[in-house]
DNA sequence: CCCAATAGTTGATATAGTCAACTATACGCT
DNA sequence: AGCGTATAGTTGACTATATCAACTATTGGG
């Protein structure tokens, strides 16, 4: 089954790659989705990280992610605390549980990444995601 | 805002992604969407195409696609008709008006791919599709 | 003729994503 | 200070997508 064309090479990508993770995820026992892995990310490499970095670095619609923290702070993965300089920003952290469930998380995640990557030279992996944030900045820039 | 992992990139612009096409398409009045989009390609270029090609090809399930050409046929875009020798198979074919759409669609299309690749050479986006292709592969080779 | 397999349909339900209205705090201004 | 406006986040209602399981109809093989 040949993948020609740039759409559907990328809409097959994805949505394997959503069945993927989810399937790792699960495998897991974890009881989280992609998104919640990609928010877990975001709080774990932004520091003083707030919900609406989280929108702005998904590019999801901010009710979404409010649930979804909503989420990660029901299962004691994730606490917030208002900002003390600004009292609307929520600082985002993990609790204990969190750091030790992202921990396992980043080892399933690296065997997604290295199952997806089977065969492939670091060097076309780093291209591939070069092109790809091209791609992202591309679609980014408003069409005029 | 950079992108890092893979992960990221890849679910970055598969989100972007669908919601350009989707922008485009709306911009061109068409009540479809990527998906629908995604079944008129193959429709197109498969001859002899039943409902299950196209599940095959998409790996979604079957009831979505089940639901999908129903739309499509309402909208009267495809038209089905029981294969001779195999009366379980319904062949799916394009109307009149589905074959003048989807030459419609086949532009709007180049419109949002060339907005991706703007920036890219030809060489760039034909190795981006051998990765991603070869991704796709490495996910459906099923986990041992 | 019966059975297992296949193609497709349907209902129920779950998950994901969107829009608009709302609260609370903060900032800038005269 | 008090006003208007911007920002962060929350919530409700809704739409769209996706999934599961049960079902029908047809087929081909013993």
């Amino acid at each position: 089954m040949p993948q020609t064309s740039l759409s559907s090479a990328l809409f097959t990508l994805a949505q394997s790659y959503r069945v993927t993770v989810r399937e790792a995820i699960n495998a897991n026992e974890l009881g989280l989705n992609a998104l919640h892995v990609r928010c877990l990310h975001i709080i774990a490499e932004t520091q003083h990280c707030t919900a609406n970095d989280i929108v702005t670095k998904t590019g999801r619609d901010k009710a979404q992610i409010a649930r979804l923290v909503k989420e990660l702070i029901k299962l004691e993965l994730v606490s917030k605390c208002a900002d003390e300089n600004d009292k609307r920003c929520l600082i985002l952290s993990f609790t204990d549980q969190g750091s030790a469930l992202f921990s396992r998380l980043e080892v399933a995640e690296q065997e997604v990444d290295a199952k997806l990557c089977h065969g492939l030279t670091d060097q076309q992996v780093r291209d591939f995601i070069a092109i790809a944030t091209t791609m992202i900045e591309n679609i980014n820039h408003n069409t005029p």
